[in-house]
DNA sequence: TTGTATGCGTTATCAC
DNA sequence: GTGATAACGCATACAA
């Protein structure tokens, strides 16, 4: 019942070749006859031969795999980044494996040692809130397999990265609060030393001091960013009875929670407080009214990771130099930011 | 400066025994001393052993991985199966491949065949709305490779599925709409030949049955149940004046989509048309007013797709008999449906 | 408890 | 253009 596994020398025994001629005929080795390679992949399907990529990657050293962690899966932005890296790798015979830290610096670890053990070629990563040393990933280096960062990102490690001006995402965004009139403008942020907080903050800063808004540090927010932590942060916001105008919340969740508490509280959006979130998530166009957000790409920016990881792995020993990628947001403005509909 | 790779043998030169010892010490095998093992485990880590899963893997004739193929991994539902596959295959030592068909059978067989080639040790699958015959599936058994469906299922191939009652879902959704007094109750749902919409579909028709509330089939729309298609069946819904005081859509998406529409029509939305969902995608909770759906528990899904999967692989010859896990749908009731407040 | 020998399926290297 | 042989790193049947 089990079907006996077919082997190239099961295809070679049928033709009375050898093992070594089927191997190069299915590799389009171009030192074979057209003849022969014809009747190898006519023998090979008549077989209904499977090839052993297994065997292959060992025999070659490599695996035709490549490692991605990311915190979690279950987010259209990282999921999104995924299908980028597939179709990219897809296309070049590589398969993806994927795998989620939590946010959990251990996690992080012990996967990826586990995707090492799987031998994978490489990995791409996007580094979790609460990681702060990179040992694990420098040694990773040491050993020669290419690493790509995206989004979550350091500086720390000497590898390429893919990210988006984040920074210039938080300028537009307020930029675009202030031309709406605004001028106390509140901001949700998560711990800053995550680099993609941290920029989008800067930005905040920077667009206020572009229009001479003085920067009130009692307006600005720290916290996890889910839906609760954005419902927390303004009702603390409404009960110190400190007068604003918007909120851009670094993250799309945050300010959905914020737009719940402004409506339980009948406070009128974008009239009474306008409000803009970060990330483009597919629910912000569902909100009563849409979310003003910034979209990140993350489809392409999968695909530019994927690629500056081909191309650290085709470059192997010519040591290449690190690449910073920078990918350019996109403000979307939807209803409510729009002051003068 | 590229570290040689360290093998088993190294450690055996090291200590001056063989690559079998060696081998034993680090799986555990019971036919080995207390101070060898330790003193191999030791070494391994001196050595900063990575063990080669690959040569494992090709010698073992089993791979540790698993493929997972779903529609889409860009919809909360899909990814949280998939990461209670993770947790559950995780903890076994396995690595999960994912992929995703975009709804497409060629690619549905194509990536069957790549993670063939990858020798994963296994298969779960959610199956393409498009796909309608299934031979590539089928030939996968006849291997004997393990095989588990999930969500998107169907009863022609011989093997073990994980869903939920989506029947049971359809029906406690529409009965709910009509204990809030709804008569009245149209339908999106997709084409029906997918098992979970029929199911749905059948679940609405039979709570229908039961309160002797009259089946039309002209309040029944067809369509891919995205965001635009909930617009749209909306739209035409309105347009032929017929009267309806609630929307079961079998997606939330679709739901969505009603929703905008019918705001846009200034409709009260339960006053006037109260409305549900299905699947409790994460943006259900974010609306105004928040969505009525059905819960499927997708982490669950996963975990109990992957343990009947495990089931199987351990089974190996003891032909097991192909089970059929039906999981309980729990309706949330959100304020788009409840009409006394 | 340990060592010896062999093979998993493929590809690289050499020879012809 | 093809064949013979070895090797990738590991696990196992068998022998000791």
């Amino acid at each position: 019942m089990t079907s006996k596994k077919v082997t190239i020398h099961d295809i070679a025994k049928k033709l009375d070749i050898t093992a070594s001629t089927v191997s190069r005929a299915l590799n389009n080795n171009p030192r074979i006859s057209e003849t022969t390679k014809k009747a190898v992949l006519e023998a090979a399907r008549s077989l209904n031969y499977q090839p052993n990529n297994l065997a292959a990657a060992l025999r070659k050293g490599k695996s035709q795999l490549i490692g991605i962690i990311v915190p979690t899966i279950n987010r259209s932005f990282f999921s999104s980044v995924i299908r980028g890296v597939e179709e990219v790798a897809n296309k070049l015979d590589y398969r993806v494996i994927v795998s989620q830290s939590n946010e959990n610096v251990e996690n992080e670890i012990a996967l990826l040692n586990a995707l090492l053990n799987a031998r994978v070629d490489g990995v791409l990563v996007s580094i979790g809130k609460n990681t702060e040393h990179f040992d694990h990933y420098k040694s990773l280096l040491k050993k020669g397999i290419p690493l790509v960062l995206f989004d979550r990102t350091t500086n720390e490690i000497g590898t390429s990265q893919v990210i988006i001006d984040d920074y210039l995402g938080g300028f537009q965004a307020t930029e675009h609060l202030i031309k709406q009139g605004c001028t106390k403008i509140a901001h949700f942020t998560n711990v800053k030393l995550v680099n993609i907080y941290h920029e989008r903050y800067r930005g905040y800063k920077n667009a206020l001091e572009k229009y001479q808004i003085p920067f009130d540090d009692s307006l600005v927010y720290e916290s996890n960013m889910q839906l609760d932590d954005g419902r927390e942060c303004t009702k603390k916001l409404l009960s110190t009875g400190k007068e604003f105008d918007a909120i851009f919340s670094a993250s799309d969740y945050a300010a959905a929670g914020a737009m719940q508490v402004l409506k339980e509280h009948h406070i009128k959006i974008p009239e009474d407080i306008a409000l803009a979130g970060f990330s483009n998530e597919p629910f912000t166009s569902f909100t009563d009214p849409p979310l003003t957000t910034v979209s990140q790409f993350p489809i392409e920016m999968g695909q530019v990771a994927a690629e500056s990881f081909f191309e650290i792995l085709n470059s192997k020993k010519k040591k290449i130099i690190p690449q910073k990628t920078v990918l350019q947001p996109e403000l979307i403005i939807r209803a409510s930011s729009l002051k003068n509909g």
